[in-house]
DNA sequence: TCCCCAATAT
DNA sequence: AATATTGGGG
């Protein structure tokens, strides 16, 4: 039989446990044999290359899943229950994840995985260990959930990329990112969310841009005694606030590899401020790798070959996606100017420049030297030359 | 069978 | 919240 338990010494206070580590007991009838896993031990540092899907599976669901084995050859001790169950909210509390599952089809088994399959069955070649004893009872499983972190995103986003958005099928975006552990079912619900995700970018990039023209409207509508359009009513309707609109959510708000804006707006004002990211950094240390021996098919080939580890989770290390993005070269307030204003006409007029110019002077998180000292129109004018806007006509009126 | 999408479940 | 599953249609 099998056993699950968190590792701890007689003393109940022992501080290992905060970084999630089990132990894995497995019991033979002539004899017993131990197999500890320190999660802390698994965990080696990585900087980038983040690119192990992370399956999870509920630690109840684990709990059943033993259970169900209806051989008997595997179980969960009933007493040790609880502990796991709270051994794993500490960890949470402590922002670290201990990760462990399964997936079905090829039978990748991660973290305590190793040991299940060096059960007495030695079931490799089936469907094997837990998840196929608990298959016969409950045909419904659920499958371990792939943590698609920012890493693996990128990957995906680079196979469908490669494919073309038309040919980027799940099955080829499989094939192209030779991760064997995902299955085709797992590309397909993350390339669903893809493109609607894709959808809606476009769709307020839309809207932003139809937002900055009739701001534009107004503005020379009212600036100008010439051309006020009658017709226009005189509501003031503020567009949303562009910093909501560029909040990061998972990879998916995320430029990453994806495409860059079609609409030029930069999340302004920056940092909304220092809890933010700090809140972010806790989440991201969640993500931990599971423990991944070398060589599995869950590692992408290069990977495997250079001898990758799996991360240090240990600390909080914020996940790659969260931390801030490295300083942009910095710019002349002649360029951090002009890169706040919203032009979408190929060839603005002198008009419509200006009134740009008064929107961004009207915005109330402008950098103060900015506001203080407003560009002239003509050097304005000269730098968005400079930028690559072709030719300015001469005001009309 | 594969793919897509929306709705729904976990 | 993010992912999986399901079900209907192409």
């Amino acid at each position: 039989m099998l056993a699950v338990e968190p590792s701890r010494g007689s003393n109940g206070d022992e501080r290992e446990g905060a970084m999630g580590s089990l132990a894995v007991v497995e019991d033979f009838v002539d004899g017993s044999l131990f197999e500890d896993i320190s999660f802390g031990d698994l965990f080696v540092g990585m900087d980038d290359g983040d690119v192990l899907p992370d399956l999870e599976l509920d630690p109840a669901e684990i709990l059943v899943e033993f259970s169900g084995a209806a051989d008997g050859l595997y179980r969960v001790d009933g007493a040790t229950q609880d502990v796991v169950e709270e051994t794993e909210e500490r960890n949470a509390s402590h922002g670290v994840e201990v990760a462990s599952g399964m997936v079905e089809e090829d039978p990748i088994l991660v973290t305590a995985t190793e040991v299940w399959s060096a059960s007495p069955e030695g079931d490799r070649g089936r469907k094997s260990s837990a998840a196929a004893a608990s298959m016969k009872g409950s045909q419904g499983k659920r499958k371990a959930k792939v943590d698609w972190t920012p890493e693996l995103h990128r990957r995906f986003v680079q196979a469908v990329e490669q494919l073309g958005i038309d040919k980027a099928v799940p099955s080829r975006i499989l094939e192209l990112m030779g991760i064997d552990c995902l299955t085709r079912h797992n590309i397909a619900s993350h390339l669903q969310k893809y493109r609607s995700h894709r959808k809606n970018l476009h769709a307020r990039q839309a809207e932003a841009a139809s937002w900055s023209q009739r701001r534009q409207m107004y503005a020379a509508g009212t600036g100008a005694k010439r051309g006020a359009n009658p017709w226009l009513a005189p509501t003031i309707v503020l567009p949303p606030s562009p910093a909501q609109a560029f909040r990061p959510l998972h990879v998916w708000g995320h430029p990453a590899a994806a495409e860059p804006p079609l609409v030029h707006m930069r999340p302004f004002p920056p940092p909304p401020d220092p809890s933010y990211w700090h809140h972010q950094s806790q989440r991201g240390s969640r993500e931990g790798w599971v423990a991944m021996t070398q060589g599995t098919p869950c590692l992408p080939q290069p990977m495997a070959a250079a001898g990758f580890a799996a991360p240090h989770v240990a600390g909080i290390v914020p996940h790659p996606m969260y931390r801030p993005v490295p300083p942009a070269p910095p710019m002349s307030k002649q360029q951090e100017f002009t890169s706040q204003l919203q032009l979408d006409a190929a060839h603005p007029t002198k008009e419509s420049i200006d009134a740009a110019i008064g929107d961004v002077l009207a915005k109330p998180w402008l950098p103060l030297p900015l506001r203080l000292k407003p560009p002239s129109l003509d050097s304005v004018l000269a730098e968005l030359q400079k930028q690559g806007v072709s030719k300015v006509p001469p005001a009309s009126g």
